[in-house]
DNA sequence: CCATGATAGTTCACAGGTAAATCATCATGG
DNA sequence: CCATGATGATTTACCTGTGAACTATCATGG
């Protein structure tokens, strides 16, 4: 008796028409997800940089070249004024550096610096970790399933421009 | 090649020393986690709800009973301060209603009213329509498999507090 | 070659979340 | 019975995110 079988006994004496089985799968990914951010939030926790700014880092260190702003945004699915705040932080943390853009000078070319790689590099690893040990009890043949599962879940609803 | 591949592809190139394997499952159900989000609260728009809120009424009409604030806060998770704003803009709504506990003159006994009743109904399935039709490609019995795949990871995550 | 519309990014104004401090009430042990 | 510490909720102060307005630059068709 999870959480989510709790919630679904609770609806089905109030609102005993409605079928709510998705939730099985549904509220149960959108809970895991809200855990899982939740932990590898934590483990940044002092490192004075949250998950959002980590975003861009990992955006731009495993493209493995400057992004322009607007790159950015798609990567990352967050509107422009959100990048251009989370830009602004990070490059007074010296994490990265923006420069206008040669070509076009509307544009603006974003760089990790030096420290920026390092953190990416400290910290990347660590947060996979722990979305590898929220997979201890599952076997390998298992986790592959999982895997396949989700992604036939993921390419209905994921949107097809990035 | 969704975009969980691509990304793990990028890492491959930049980082070839750590196994992103995890992501496979890990990334998947977080991008599945906001995309189904994102879908609900579009849903929500012009409605003068937001889904925070809506967490806050479902938790009220599935419980078929006032809560206590404090209640409130363990059933969403949300943080005492966060649950004292939604009520003020619940209850200006006219959506709940607060009365001092009887006996003990610290706590708040918070009610549906009519309207907030009437909302939950009628959006709530609509949200879990949402969790339906993203699951329109798989068959039932692969839908059971991947809620109890699911359910094993969740177990291993879920505080046991609530 | 402009003038005009499109595009990239930033600024502005505001909404919402949160930790920490605060206020009111309760419970208890001396 | 208080006095004192615990508890429930709110207030405060601050921070982040976001749509919309704005600025600077580019592209093109007349």
């Amino acid at each position: 008796m999870d959480y989510i079988e709790r919630v679904r006994a609770q609806w089905a004496e109030r609102l005993p028409d409605v079928d709510t089985s998705p939730a099985d799968v549904g509220a149960r990914v959108r809970r895991i997800a809200a855990l899982l951010e939740s932990e590898m939030s934590d483990d940044l926790a002092g490192r004075d940089v949250t998950r959002a700014e980590l975003d861009v880092l990992t955006a731009l260190r495993r493209s493995g070249r400057p992004l322009r702003a607007g790159e950015i945004t798609t990567m990352t699915g967050s509107p422009g004024a959100s990048i251009t705040k989370r830009l602004d932080r990070l490059e007074r943390a010296g994490l990265v550096e923006r420069a206008v853009h040669e070509r076009d000078k509307r544009g603006v070319l974003v760089a990790l610096t030096a420290e920026g790689e390092a953190l990416v590099d400290e910290v990347f690893p660590r947060q996979i970790e722990h979305e590898r040990s929220a997979l201890a009890d599952l076997p390998a043949a298992e986790r592959a399933e999982l895997g396949r599962l989700l992604a036939v879940v993921l390419r209905r609803l994921d949107p097809k421009d990035y």
